[in-house]
RNA sequence: GUACCUGUAGCUCAGCAGGAUAGAGCAUUCGCCUUCUAAGCGAACGGCCGGGGGUUCGAAUCCCUCCAGGUACGCCA
């Protein structure tokens, strides 16, 4: 229920002479103290049409005012602050979760709409690092919460798996690799021997030409090339689907760069056609100078193609595949340039449809301050980050659980969580330093602390020996004390939190509901007996179990699993 | 040089579709386990909201400008 549009109705039969519902509804607030009510509305622009000030209009509108859901309305100075019938209010909203349950909050908004999620993208032959945590757990959570919101999300692993660099990386196994050696330990291996090749160009600048003919053959379907590729690009994937499956991600698709090889010429043919395409110092471009921005290299000097070209036809390609209703990319903010690129061209080109395309950025880790790379080393490797936290998360629950069964399994469930809830508590946008214990961090704003409410929640209904049938009679549950309420409101703002986070395309928003779901939930923990015998007993655990429900949802959202005890 | 992003407590960040005394977590100090998991709860300490100007009844929030940091700007992706 909208306690909001039901009070901005009530207060519209007194104002709609002077605004209209939609208006009253965006001036109603929630008062950042406690002190001020449940709801507020603000006087002030009032004043101008009924000549009085805010204060008196205020008290006038009071005077009349009528609500089934509100138990008083405060006058001070030029607010009216709303107390809403906590008992009414509560007793719906743990009605409709408890009845609800994973399903509360979803609603048929996308009408099952295609939204394309390319995303995680790591590169073959290459580690991922945590880069790429960012990518991936950011479009799961996304399509998590596109798919609450009723629309399809299509994960799309857009990996890179084609490039000159797989020339240079064919030269390097031909010249230092060893089979067996890579069989044991794929990425490792590769990426020694990438790394070596450009150690060894500084010596030997041929190198370079080396493998570039490699790359050649490799387009031209040599059969060598061809096998050592496949090759290692399925030893890669092998082994990132250790790490999605620890993350829990899955995608609808693995179409990568390669897939789109034989797609560009028609995107050239295509820009041929429209006139798009001029030649500029022996390369062929798309002029942007109308979008303020440098052309776009559609093909280099030698006839290659580039970046640009694949991504113009991977945007083609998704739109006659899936018709999408929007298409996100989520990618590092350092790619805005070309993103802008991107849909400039496709604007040229005549598709409206571009302005379905949103990049969806966010900030790049750095480590000691300086930019994550492969080729200088300067990487942290998410698998890394994964088993560290694990295992302090083993640690952690070693001391304070240890008769806990099922350790192992709840650690990385823990230490996991930990990682990925760091990862998407913040603005996307925001750039940040590496540091390990930070991210490991299991006290306060966490994953874990989330998680740690749950299964205290879970306790207690274990302890009370009941479970979901429980509920399901016609029983009315309705609270009133102080620590409940902020639960129950928290719990009631959810569809609007959702809302919010599908369209600023901002998972964190659900995190730090869940924070602060969490956090009031603590507190009503620390203040309120539960199981001992008391007339609201039955209320209580309703309310516990609809925690546990709805934090479970927050968590499931986030792609964070939710251990019962920990 | 141009464009975009960022600048809020010692640190990490909320708040920014303008509203009532600027909020969390971490760190520091102190208190709370014979009662539902102390990975918890409470208290204290901590702020020219980068500087300056403007719009407004009202600005951390909008506009301008300056300063600082980051990123990107044609043959990588």
């Amino acid at each position: 229920m909208d306690f909001k549009q039901i009070i901005a109705e009530d207060l519209s039969t007194q104002l709609s002479e002077h605004l209209t519902i939609n208006e009253i509804y965006n001036l109603l607030e929630k008062p950042k103290n406690t002190e001020h009510g449940d709801l507020a509305f603000p006087a002030f622009q009032l004043a101008k049409v009924f000549r009085k000030n805010p204060a008196e209009i205020a008290s006038d509108i009071a005077d009349d005012f009528s609500s089934d859901i509100v138990d008083k309305v405060d006058v001070v100075g030029p607010y009216l602050n709303f107390y809403l019938n906590k008992g009414t209010i509560s007793a719906e909203v743990l009605k409709e979760i408890i009845t609800e349950k994973g399903d509360y909050g979803n609603t048929d908004f996308g009408a099952g709409k295609n939204i394309p999620i390319d995303m995680s993208s790591p590169n073959i032959a290459k580690p991922m690092s945590m880069g790429h945590l960012r990518s991936t757990v950011i479009g799961n959570a996304l399509a998590n919460i596109l798919e609450k919101m009723g629309f399809q999300p299509i994960k799309i692993n857009y990996l890179g798996d084609w490039g000159t660099q797989f020339g240079r990386l064919i030269t390097a196994y031909k010249l230092w690799g060893e089979e067996e050696k890579v069989r044991a330990n794929p990425i490792a291996e590769l990426n020694e021997l990438y790394v070596r090749f450009h150690e060894e160009l500084e010596k030997e600048p041929e190198l370079e030409e080396v493998g570039r003919s490699w790359f050649k053959k490799l387009e031209n379907g040599d059969k060598e090339a061809t096998e050592l590729w496949r090759w290692f690009r399925e030893e890669s994937l092998n082994e990132f689907n250790i790490v999605y499956d620890r993350l829990g991600v899955s995608f609808d698709s693995t179409n990568g760069e390669s897939f789109y090889n034989d797609k560009m010429d028609e995107v050239v043919e295509l820009l041929e056609e429209k006139g798009l395409l001029v030649e500029d110092q022996g390369a062929q471009v798309v002029r942007l100078e109308d979008y303020d921005l440098q052309p776009a290299l559609i093909k280099k000097q030698d006839g290659a193609t580039l970046y640009i070209t694949r991504d113009l036809a991977a945007a083609l390609y998704r739109k006659r595949t899936y018709d999408f209703d929007q298409s996100l990319y989520v990618v590092g903010q350092d790619q805005i340039y070309h993103f802008t690129q991107l849909k400039a061209v496709l604007a040229e080109m005549g598709y409206e449809w571009e302005a379905d395309i949103h990049h969806i950025i966010f900030g790049l880790i750095s480590i000691d301050g300086q930019k994550m790379s492969t080729r200088r080393g300067k990487v942290v490797l998410l698998e890394d980050v994964l088993d560290e936290a694990a295992v302090r998360a083993e640690k952690q629950i070693n001391e304070k659980n240890p008769n806990l069964e099922n350790k192992d399994e709840v650690a990385e469930q823990v230490g996991v969580g930990a990682v990925v809830f760091h990862d998407l508590q913040h603005d996307r946008r925001n750039d940040f330093n590496f540091n390990l214990d930070e991210i490991v961090q299991f006290e306060g704003e966490t994953g874990p602390y989330v998680q740690y409410t749950r299964a205290r929640a879970l306790s207690i209904l274990k302890k009370a020996n009941i479970d979901a049938s429980y509920f399901e009679s016609e029983k009315e549950f309705a609270l009133t004390d102080d620590y409940s309420w902020t639960v129950i409101k928290l719990i009631q703002s959810f569809s609007s939190t959702l809302e919010r986070a599908y369209r600023e395309y901002e998972p964190s928003v659900i995190a730090k509901h869940a924070l602060r779901l969490a956090q009031a939930f603590n507190r009503f923990y620390a203040n309120v007996r539960v199981l001992d015998e008391n007339p609201e007993r039955e209320s209580r655990l309703a309310l516990v179990y609809a925690v546990a429900l709805m934090l479970e949802e927050d968590l499931r959202l986030l792609g964070v699993q939710a251990p019962d005890e920990m």
